[in-house]
DNA sequence: AGCACGATGCTCT
DNA sequence: GAGCATCGTGCTT
């Protein structure tokens, strides 16, 4: 077992850019208790939104009662409502009064698969509400701390995500916000390791990979 | 595989 | 009153 594994990640890592957090959350470990069975997945997408200035991010109204937690210290959670039925989560970052936040857009599941599986009726963890469904998250989680266990929802250091496998990209659904920041490259995927695709690499394993690649 | 659309209610102008 | 950090369905390539 790697060391820190098993304990939430400490506030020390959330109290740094948006983006360095959007990226390092790749490969951790989102954990959830839900009457009484662990349910956790690996995060294999996110989105940083950086703040007022950046007006694809919910801070570009300034404080507001829903911003508030965004201007909170780094390491809660800020989960909000959206389209009339859907919960998103993200976590906040960076200094208390700098409202930065990252969404957990994707999850893989690891423990707890048949329960939410049973949550989102067979379909998938890949999108920010199906994460939350998954995981029964909602208004009562925003604003805990995500560094302690006490409020059944935390995140734990997983396996790293090397570069080769990173992706980034303009974030979703910012249809309507203005450039620059509408195309700003601030989405991260991990890209999911498919046993077809060990096998096929093993033979002759240099592959070495390249760079990280762009998505359009 | 991709696009169009409706659901549904809170938040901010 | 307009817009929304989405999702599932249904229909078209």
């Amino acid at each position: 077992m790697s060391a820190g594994r098993g304990k939430p990640l400490p506030r020390a890592f959330y109290d740094r850019s948006a983006l360095i957090v959007a990226r390092e959350l790749l490969g951790a470990r989102l954990v959830r208790m839900a009457e009484g069975i662990r349910l956790s997945g690996t995060i294999i997408e996110t989105e940083a939104y950086l703040g007022e200035e950046d007006l694809g991010c919910h801070a570009k109204a300034g404080r507001t009662a829903r911003t508030r937690t965004l201007y909170g210290p780094p390491g809660h959670a800020y989960v909000y409502f959206t389209y009339g039925m859907h919960w998103l989560l993200n976590a906040v970052t960076g200094a208390i009064d700098s409202p930065a936040a990252v969404l957990i857009r994707a999850i893989q599941p690891v423990e707890g698969i048949d329960e939410m599986s049973a949550r989102r009726a067979g379909r998938g963890t890949d999108g920010p509400a199906k994460v939350t469904q998954a995981m029964q998250i909602g208004g009562a989680e925003n604003g805990i701390d995500l560094t302690g266990k006490d409020a059944g929802l935390w995140i734990e250091p997983g396996v790293p995500v090397h570069a080769r496998r990173v992706k980034t990209g303009p974030r979703i659904g910012l249809d309507n916000v203005p450039e620059p920041w509408r195309s700003m490259p601030w989405r991260f995927l991990a890209s999911v390791e498919t046993a077809r695709r060990a096998r096929a690499r093993r033979p002759a394993s240099k592959d070495g990979g390249g760079q990280p690649r762009r998505m359009q």
